[in-house]
RNA sequence: GCCGAUGUAGCUCAGCUGGCUAGAGCAGCUGAUUUGUAAUCAGCAGGUCGUGGGUUCGAGUCCCUCUAUCGGCUCCA
């Protein structure tokens, strides 16, 4: 008998040798029914597992994440069975489950792989789940592995069980298909129910660009068909709110390749709503001790070389500017920062100055491979809501926490609610890729995590996320369809203060080096102004809205009041159109619905006589009839609605 | 930069296996209509079919080059 302890604390005995299932079913048969994985002393095993020693055991239905995770890398398993059925001598590499979905990493040799050819897979995959196979683990000793693979003449799989210890290794069957796996699968395949392939593209073999490009193969699976259908009418809803399609329809921005790739021209309503946020931002700096500063757009390279960005992204940037005078060169600002030190080194600064707190809107130009621009998200010219922070140590801590209630005040303001925090460490394997001595990097790793741990930010840790010269906390959103997004960011910097010899006279009258800390609450105003979009899906609070209301006049005869009761709004600073076109109500109205202008009021015959206007919302909503004082107040208070003061 | 797909009017798209002067809706312009909560009607104008080359009697359609966009990979100070 073995003693088997469940997630609640209690506790059963069970015979040796039971399964998962077993146990499963002798608690109910519906749960037997829905366990697709299950967790061992924190071990992922297979609901087939014999069970030999008393431990601790959690099971997984297709509601966790753990499940989900089982139930994709199976469907990655016979879709790999299908891709050999089809393609012989095809290469298979890996194939996990990822945060939606599956694919699997195949070197196809000569076939080209397109999209065509997946209804013809997605087909074979359900015929072959129908059947029901069982997953089978089995173990199987290094040396057989190695042959099995070298048979194939599968080099791939060669290099990962090569660097397994014999022992561990374990082949998964189901159906005749064998792959190398660690396991965490479905009882049998047939829980797939619904499979769909998304897309084909290229993936590095081990993530290095310099070693063999393989075929990579995304696709999801359901339990059932009804929530692929789901899933994919939830792609189809992200698709509306892509901020290229919305940026375009809005007129808020565009691009033109006569002024370059990825180099965003601002329209004006997209102007205005920028002008906007970095105002917003701007008075909460302002209470926050800030002062803005502003640097040119060029910078010697000397500048860049003393920061030791030319070292690091000389090559690959926008390459130097030359002069009639021989030898001098400029680069095209890269960040902000250097220019911030020489502004610091600009004076002689007491502690008692300190801190100093300069914030610029600073734009910058970075040369990203052509690949990689991706509409407002990924440019080549954009503008940081920057600002670098010269404190003493003793500060650091205070001034850190002070920036992360920044962050959370423009995170809250602006409607995501939902955040995450992650802290970018040095990838602990590489450290020749970043600056600075060991010391230093762990008194700012400390400092990071210390501040966060004191505001009570749950975190993360991912190494070799830092950036070259220092650790940051970086700040990942969760936007209204549930995808995540990178915004804000703090970093702490003890290299770039050595660089440019910044110093201070400390109240012992000695000099001393300041810490410095980056800091992007927005991260960039692109960036942030895309997964704006995206997220309220261009129906921005009434504050960031370009035109909060939309005046229509019924006819002609309406026309002179309509112009009236525009001029009482603007003269509160309510930013109205009126609409005085000869065209009828209901096109106005279509228009106004599809500019996603918040508030309408019809002005006629009615309203003319009883000085009362009926009050349209976005998506007709009726907000009943109200004076223009009313009106005036109304859309002042809705303006103010999640704004609070900072 | 790499892999795959795509590129027809300002926008969204049609154009089958190559065959007369390349189509539609919306937007634009002109005129009529003066309008009550998501599209008034009519007319006009608008494209060297992404670029360059090739195959062919003939290319929007087939092949190649380049370029841009899209989905990824690598990268992201």
């Amino acid at each position: 008998m073995i003693e088997i302890t469940f997630p609640d604390g209690a506790s059963r005995s069970f015979e040796s040798n039971s399964t998962p299932f077993d146990i499963a079913r002798s608690i109910s048969e519906g749960l037997a029914r829905n366990i697709i994985s299950a967790k061992f002393n924190n071990n992922t095993i297979e609901t087939s597992t014999k069970l030999t020693e008393n431990g601790n055991l959690v099971f997984y239905t297709w509601n966790d994440l753990e499940g989900k995770k089982a139930f994709w890398h199976s469907s990655a398993h016979v879709l790999a069975q299908v891709l050999e059925e089809f393609y012989s001598g095809i290469k298979l590499t890996i194939g996990p489950a990822i945060s939606n979905g599956f694919y699997y990493d195949v070197d196809f040799g000569n076939h080209i792989m397109s999209e065509k050819d997946f209804p013809k897979i997605e087909k074979r995959i359900i015929e072959i789940s129908r059947e029901k196979h069982l997953f089978e683990l089995k173990s199987v000793s290094k040396e057989e592995a190695l042959s099995f693979y070298k048979k194939q003449g599968n080099e791939y799989k060669v290099e990962l069980i090569d660097n397994l210890k014999d022992g561990t290794i374990t082949f998964c069957n189901h159906s005749d298909f064998t792959d190398l796996c660690r396991g965490g699968h479905l009882p049998n395949t047939g829980f797939i129910k619904a499979v769909k392939l998304l897309s084909v593209a290229g993936a590095y073999w081990r993530a290095d660009q310099n070693k063999t490009q393989l075929t990579r193969v995304y696709g999801i699976s359901f339990p059932k068909q009804k929530e692929l259908n789901e899933h994919l009418e939830l792609i189809e809803e992200a698709k509306k709110r892509d901020h290229r399609k919305l940026g375009k329809e809005l007129e808020l921005f565009t691009f033109s390749k006569k002024v370059g790739l990825g180099l965003p021209l601002w329209l004006p309503k997209g102007a205005a709503l920028r002008e906007r946020l970095e105002n917003f931002l701007k008075k909460a700096q302002k209470k926050a001790g800030y002062q803005q500063v502003i640097s040119p757009h060029i910078g010697n390279k000397e500048l860049y070389e003393t920061s030791g960005h030319y070292q690091k992204y000389g090559q690959s940037s926008f390459q130097p500017i030359t002069t009639p005078n021989e030898g001098e060169e400029f680069l095209l600002k890269p960040m902000n920062c250097p220019h911030h030190c020489e502004m610091f080194n600009s004076k002689q600064w007491s502690y008692k100055d300190l801190p100093v707190r300069y914030a610029e809107f600073g734009t910058v130009y970075r040369y990203e491979q052509s690949g990689e621009l991706h509409g407002l998200t990924r440019v080549r010219g954009f503008t940081q809501d920057d600002a670098h922070i010269f404190c003493t140590q003793e500060q650091l801590n205070e001034e850190f926490k002070n920036v992360i209630d920044l962050v959370l005040y423009v995170f809250k303001s602006l409607g995501f609610e939902n955040f995450t925090a992650q802290v970018s460490l040095r990838d602990q394997k590489n450290k020749e890729k970043y600056i600075g001595s060991d010391k230093v990097w762990k008194e700012a790793e400390n400092a990071i995590i210390n501040a966060t741990k004191e505001k009570n930010i749950n975190y993360k840790i991912e190494y070799g996320e830092a950036a070259f010269y220092g650790p940051k906390l970086d700040f990942m959103v969760k936007d209204a369809l549930g995808r995540e997004w990178q915004l804000g960011t703090i970093q702490v910097d003890y290299n770039l203060p050595e660089r440019f010899d910044l110093s201070y006279i400390n109240s012992e009258n000695k000099v001393k080096r300041p810490v410095m800390i980056h800091r992007a609450p927005f991260g960039s105003m692109e960036r942030f102004i895309a997964i704006l979009i995206e997220h309220t899906g261009g129906n921005f609070p009434l504050w960031l809205a370009t035109d909060q209301v939309m005046i229509i006049p019924v006819g002609e005869k309406h026309k002179k009041f309509s112009e009236k009761v525009l001029k009482l709004l603007e003269n509160d600073e309510i930013r109205a159109l009126a609409d005085l076109r000869n065209e009828t109500v209901g096109k106005k109205i279509r228009e106004s619905e599809l500019n996603k202008i918040p508030f309408m009021i019809i002005v006629g015959d009615e309203e003319i006589k009883s000085e009362k206007f009926s009050v349209r919302g976005h998506g007709g909503k009726d907000f009943g009839k109200m004076s223009i004082d009313e009106l005036k107040k109304f859309i002042l208070t809705k303006s103010f609605e999640g704004i609070k003061e900072f």
